[in-house]
DNA sequence: CGTCTTGTTGTACGATCGTTCAACAGCGTG
DNA sequence: CACGCTGTTGAACGATCGTACAACAAGACG
């Protein structure tokens, strides 16, 4: 019979394995409780650690809940990257794959979505969130901005003849599309939090569909004079 | 000489009269500390009364905030149709009048909108907050649904002939237009909160009149088949 | 002026908050 | 096996939280 060995208490873990960890936690306890989740007890229950040990990975509160926005946002955008990357070649089918992964789990959770909420509500008044907002807010429209391009560039030129002033022309336009676009798409995700029911997945993205066709046929139509 | 009188310690009002008060102070505290100006002393302090009186008008904090939800709410109506109301009689300029008190003040306002954010942080997880979603979204809904048939009414029976299939058809149509002119609304006010130097309130209105006007294309190219 | 109603005050209570820190212990290293 | 580094623990601190409640007092009324 070998010794008696006792079971450790705890394992030890790489700081970046830990801190994921952490983060995960952080997100998950929002999804249950919301902003009220967001304690250092709650969490580090969630984590199945001490209350101490998050003072020891963060510098505070303040920084875990930004690492865990950032880590959102990054998943979020990789995601959706992702989509798209998988997707035929054509603008189109980019822009649809975009739409449906917009409009498709893991995304379209209301327990995800509401989490978006508490952190945007969070933003103007914790300076480490617009930090991290300022951060990774621009990925996201650095690819909803290409994806548009991309198609109002195929509208521009396809219908009668090649215009060089599309392109200066398409700047404005397009920071517009961009903002129009992004505003439909997170205005859907919040009535989807609000009331799931209201609307299907699909009618989600056919909806964001007929927005991009109207604001194409536009260009052209500016295009051809 | 008269007697010396004593100034009162404090004022006495109608309940109707504190409540609102503490309603009021219950707002301005969400936009000045976000969700953490939520606490009993910081409302209090911001109403100029003791930290007992809240609970003596309501029966915890959760109602009181909730109050202050339905408030909100019902100004934020309220304000829409006075500016809808003062508009001459024709649809699209009711529309116009709605969309531009949409996006002037006091509605677009950073802090006002941040309110709004905050409170849609709390519906998943209070109970209190669905109740009143529940109970003055549907105003709103009213609103612009009632804004948007008398659009695409309009526009299904100028065109060619008066098709009275026109109306069940639209029914459906109808629900999704509101829900896209929505989540429209909600999107930018949204991205005004986050980033208010992104758009500017006219382009705004263009954007959302773009909407509506692609949307009236093509219902009146289906009622016109 | 005395009485009564009730809106208002402010202390008190127990719970929970974020953070600190000395002690512990897992585990790689010699 | 013993040492040392450091990830980890958990108690402790002062602050703040929401709520309860007994005492006070404003103001209407007779």
């Amino acid at each position: 019979m070998s010794a008696p060995r006792r079971a450790p208490r705890f394992k030890r873990r790489l700081p970046a394995e830990r801190r994921l960890a952490l983060i995960e936690a952080t997100i998950e306890c929002l999804k249950r409780f919301g902003h009220d989740g967001l304690s250092i007890r709650t969490i580090s229950a969630q984590a199945a650690v001490s209350v101490g040990l998050i003072n020891h990975h963060f510098p505070n509160k303040n920084e875990l809940v930004a690492a865990a926005y950032r880590h959102f946002n990054a998943q979020l955008v990789g995601g959706m990257q992702a989509a798209v990357a998988q997707a035929p070649e054509s603008p189109p089918a980019r822009m649809r794959a975009f739409l449906q992964a917009s409009f498709a789990a893991p995304n379209l959770d209301a327990d995800t979505l509401a989490v978006w909420v508490v952190f945007w509500g969070m933003y103007r008044h914790s300076r480490s969130i617009q930090r991290v907002q300022h951060e990774t807010h621009q990925d996201y429209v650095r690819l909803v901005r290409g994806l548009l391009a991309e198609l109002l560039a195929e509208a521009g030129a396809g219908k009668r003849r090649r215009v060089r002033r599309g392109v200066p022309a398409a700047a404005g336009e397009l920071r517009r599309a961009a903002i129009g676009l992004t505003a439909l798409l997170d205005g859907l995700w919040l009535q989807w939090c609000l009331q799931p029911s209201a609307f299907r997945p699909d009618e989600a993205v056919r909806m964001c569909e007929a927005w991009i066709a109207s604001l194409c046929e536009r260009i052209s139509a500016e295009a051809r004079d």
